[in-house]
DNA sequence: TTTTTTGCAAAACCTTTGCAGTTGG
DNA sequence: CCAACTGCAAAGGTTTTGCAAAAAA
């Protein structure tokens, strides 16, 4: 782990940011400027609500918003991130996707084979929480990582590989 | 996912490799050769069994066993773990560890904010896994990509600072 | 005016690829 | 002998860093 850290965005119940007023205030109480770059890159990502990566970003988000250049914008979304305004997933292999924060984080399972993501909204994996909690005193938490594994499609491939052996 | 792959490794009860002896007619069986670079790798892996990055292979394992190249043991590691005698896990950003097969692959807890790493025996998360599989369909594992959150300790760190915001 | 941020270039980091030469079977 | 493998060098993909010039407060 380079550079272990827990913003606002990593923790249950913290606050949602819903507008871009809102972040711009979040930005100013942090004691950080309101640059261009920033409300642009802001911009798109309540435009897509979605998380996307440094690369997509950078080139505008399809005219979305103007291109940028690629290492301010990963110096912002850090920025942000910090301020608890941006968090990011890691799906597999693929470069990091960011995301505004939006209420609660959504978790992921992402298929090992097929690429495959599936949203999961958290309550959804409280149980499966609250089992590694009782069992391991660990809080876990799918919305940096994902549950990795096989989709049900990939699983009956691979089990079906498998029998042919 | 750059390379959707599935190996014998990532298969529940696929047979472990447990001497060199038998990793060798493993390999010879998918028809690869037993040269040198490839019999030190495997040496080095028996030894150490435990998780270790390509680096610290191809830095000779603290002297275990010589130096070699990097690119070499990267493929090497890429063709054993196609023949199912090795599997990498991703331990948060940190470059992948490599191990050899042997028994059930450990599963991980990875915490997200200093670090550490919990081995997991497989059966002890075989009810997480089964309340996921019925819920959503999907076949968890945490081998190849751990469980994330936060240690006992980091958790009770953040409740705290939480507090006093 | 002063501190922050940008823009560009370069590097860092992990991993893969190409190719000429060597080796294992 | 010949396919498989090595060794080296180079590139690929993602992310970070340094620094002079520009912009925000």
């Amino acid at each position: 782990m380079r550079t272990p850290r827990v913003t606002r965005s990593a923790i249950r119940g913290a606050p949602a940011v819903d507008t871009l007023d809102e972040a711009v205030s979040l930005l100013r109480d942090g004691g950080r400027r309101l640059s261009l770059a920033r409300r642009q890159l802001l911009e798109g990502l309540f435009a897509v609500d979605r998380p996307v990566t440094a690369e997509e970003l950078a080139a505008g988000l399809d005219g979305r918003i103007p291109r940028s250049d690629l290492a301010v914008v990963y110096r912002n979304l850090e920025t942000l991130e910090q301020l608890g305004l941006v968090r990011h997933v890691h799906l597999g292999h693929a470069p990091g996707r960011y995301a505004i924060v939006r209420g609660e984080p959504c978790e992921y399972l992402a298929c090992e084979r097929c690429g495959i993501v599936t949203e999961i909204e958290p309550a959804r994996l409280d149980d499966v929480r609250r089992l590694i909690e009782e069992e391991f005193s660990f809080h876990a938490s799918f919305a940096h990582f994902p549950v990795g594994g096989l989709c049900s499609r990939c699983a009956l491939l691979v089990e079906a590989l498998e029998r042919r052996t």
